[in-house]
DNA sequence: ATTCTATATAACCCTTCAGTTATAGAATGA
DNA sequence: TCATTCTATAACTGAAGGGTTATATAGAAT
């Protein structure tokens, strides 16, 4: 997978609610397939599609324990978007810098242009 | 829309390169459709079709000049996912640090049990 | 008025996605 | 072995997504 490729998967995979608390789920620690699906008004093969989805974007892993399957969370590819977004938010507090150093100057000149 | 939608509106806003694209292109200033357009292979429809995506998602916001709408990035939407990953980036560093904790305990204690 | 430029909308195609039910498979326990 | 439990897969459905072309609209310029 290419960057711009895990970063679709892992956008994509934020993009759903149901991925999103399965995530906030896991934060308390592992938990198996059926305690995941357990709180979700869905069945348990729409829960294993969305693991899918978030394994496949490296946001979750996964072990053995019997018949269980349980999904831990997984951080680098939290790591990669934060990376990313990181740039975004330069660049957009840099136009905040720019715009209030332009407003200071304008105050500072105030009246004598 | 509630926050969880916001959620869904940004990162799904997020997840497709095109629009990555015209983010990172707009990181260099305001552009109008058109000029916004050019690189791409792709067309016109196509781009404003992600400009409604992006500026759904509160990503970019649009002003008027002449006949142009030129795009411009805006930065609260992402000032939103940045803070939602934060929340993860918390509890993953905060594992990271319990297993180190855990293995410098385990390694105080060799041999001893 | 007409025409040119920039953008948006409509109607359509094809693919992907999120859900379903039914079923298969893997590991455990009687 | 046989039944039980947990999870994954297959096949399907309906909705959403990303693209297209054709057309409508808004503003500028001639």
């Amino acid at each position: 997978m290419t960057p711009s490729e895990r970063l679709d998967a892992t956008f994509t995979a934020l993009a759903d609610p149901t991925r999103r608390a399965i995530l906030a789920r896991l934060m308390r620690g592992e938990v198996s397939v059926m305690e995941l699906a357990e709180p979700f008004a869905m069945s348990q093969p729409a829960i294993s599609k969305h693991l899918k989805v978030l394994e496949r974007a490296g946001l979750i892993s996964r072990g053995r324990d019997a018949q269980r399957r349980p999904c831990r969370i997984e951080g680098e590819a939290l790591a990669e978007v934060t990376g990313w977004l990181d740039e975004y938010r330069k660049v957009w507090e840099g136009n905040y810098k720019r715009l209030d150093a332009l407003l200071a100057d304008l105050q500072a000149n105030q009246g004598k242009a």
